[in-house]
DNA sequence: CTGAAAGCGCTTACAG
DNA sequence: CTGAAAGCGCTTACAG
């Protein structure tokens, strides 16, 4: 029983040290003005008493947390895992930390999260997802500086901005189709935020008869069927997840893959490379979107203005199509 | 042009409200001996400000963060997100904010990341991985409240544990592959860390001869080719994605599952619903698990002793088996 | 090269 | 019910 130990300061230090606590800050800080006795000295006091800075001091006084939040829709979006790793990157590179945050494609509980990490202290946020608009970010993004990656409904002017090209995307993916003969191109969608339209827009624009297909209304089944009967020869998915789906029940319903119906879907994520057959999907440069949210959010912080960026989508042909 | 506004302070909310900042303080934390009238002036000036809190400050005084941080091994991993949610739902009942970090299966980046938690001052970290062990963890238990939720090589004696009962899960896999008439069982694994191993264990008792089979050494190529040549007629997996592995593979070679070759995996990950045949899974309880993880946390800060948990797998049965 | 003072924005006793 | 003082653990000028 030797009693609760409190957590040592700089002041224990300065004092096992016999030096004011200044000092001991600068040395702890490696300012170049301390003498190497002085120094060693002191570092050797800090290792001894187990000194750690105290992190919340620090921060109040500097003003800085060096601190970047990412908020996320969901970790179950393997599409975003290489954006993190993307933004860690270059935040590690930068001397930030990169502290997570995730929402669970709950739009309330991704607000929450959004004031949280900004309570937090965070010097920047950066927030991929579509689901969130101007509004809920508008407020924030006049307070902290902030970067949104993906396509939300809209974007506030003070935020910085990066997504993908998702009109090129979808041409390349329907484009794909067409060259390899089908003229009965189906697409397949799970909702009516922006990323899907512009890619069903772009999808329009490039055949001549439309047929869609939303899996909320059980638009699977329903584009089977059509295929069963002589209809769509092919299907383009919003995203890989759906184009899964799509793939798994074609499966089951004995429909051969890619003979009576290809599939091409979005995002290229690990789910393209596990299934069979595997999945040709349209990528996009996550990493480096990750790495340009990161570079948006440090520029910002030196007083830059907002950007918008836009990458360009490349197709990974595998063996659905 | 009005200038670069200072964020305002607890001291300009109490000039404009004409009381003293201790009072702001007090209405502002909703305490209770705060007359009404000062109390609508004051919330009236902060509102009017703008005023928000600074966190920095009031943790560094509090000396509590109300934080828990969570170390991932890798986003990637289907198998965390319910974990996390877990986490998260039991955390915000305390009234705790959790802020994620993660890893990458990197061991030394793992720490890194450990570290960075705690020097940003969490009451608690919990680490959802395997791929730390005592050493990683020891320093650091004993100065947070700890608590790790999976199977490293060892956990320090200072720090809580939760993790799935790998042998009951192993033994309901191949105890279902025998009921299915399957006497020839494989094994197939990634590693060697002690989830993996107490799985083969389980295994090794089970089977009249073990057939163990390791993808880093072409495990899967090789246990194909045995399938073909009238070897094993079943595999239990490691994971669900070595799984959905030799699935895929096996597609790919026209061997049809599961009448010549039944597959299982483990985890129950979202992999084994979207595969074709749908993959036979050993399922933890990992939201549970996950709210177990957070009130040992809990009971750690209020000084309670480490317990180690052990969570009853079960097993869900799709069309690969 | 070193130390004493002031201050970051808040909360915590303690008087009145 | 309200205010003045002290202090959380650090950094930032500023003297010497």
């Amino acid at each position: 029983m030797t009693g609760t130990a409190r957590r040592p300061t700089i002041v224990d230090v300065a004092r096992a040290a016999s030096v004011s606590k200044s000092l001991v800050s600068a040395a702890l800080r490696g300012e170049p003005g301390v003498s190497a006795a002085s120094r060693s000295r002191i570092l050797a006091a800090a290792d001894e008493l187990g000194y750690r800075s105290n992190g919340w001091a620090q921060r109040l006084v500097s003003g800085r947390s060096s601190l970047v939040g990412v908020l996320l829709t969901d970790l179950r979006n393997a599409y975003q895992t290489d954006i993190v790793n993307g933004i860690e990157d270059a935040a590690a590179a930068a001397g930030f930390d990169v502290v997570l945050s995730h929402g669970r494609r709950d739009r309330e509980l991704l607000r929450e999260r959004l004031a949280s990490l900004t309570a937090l202290g965070v010097d920047a946020v950066i927030a991929v997802t579509g689901h969130l608009d101007a509004d809920d970010l508008a407020a924030l993004a006049d307070r902290v500086p902030m970067v949104v990656v993906g396509r939300p409904a809209s974007v506030p002017d003070a935020a910085g901005w990066i997504r993908n090209d998702d009109e090129t995307g979808a041409r390349l993916a329907v484009a794909h189709l067409q060259e390899r003969g089908h003229d009965r191109i189906a697409y397949v969608h799970g909702s009516s935020r922006p990323a899907s339209i512009a890619r069903r827009d772009a999808y329009r624009a490039l055949v001549t008869e439309a047929r869609e297909y939303d899996v909320h209304d059980d638009g699977i089944a329903r584009l089977l069927d059509a295929v069963a009967a002589g209809g769509p020869t092919a299907a383009f998915a919003a995203n890989d997840r759906i184009a899964a789906q799509i793939v798994a029940e074609a499966v089951d319903r004995g429909i051969r893959l890619p003979h009576d119906l290809a599939v091409v879907g979005y995002d290229n994520t690990e789910l393209a490379d596990l299934i069979r057959p595997g999945l040709t999907s349209v990528d996009q440069p996550r990493g480096e979107m990750g790495a340009a949210a990161m570079a948006q959010a440090l520029g910002l912080l030196d007083g830059g203005v907002p950007e918008r960026e836009v990458a360009s989508p490349t197709l990974v042909v595998r063996g659905s199509s």
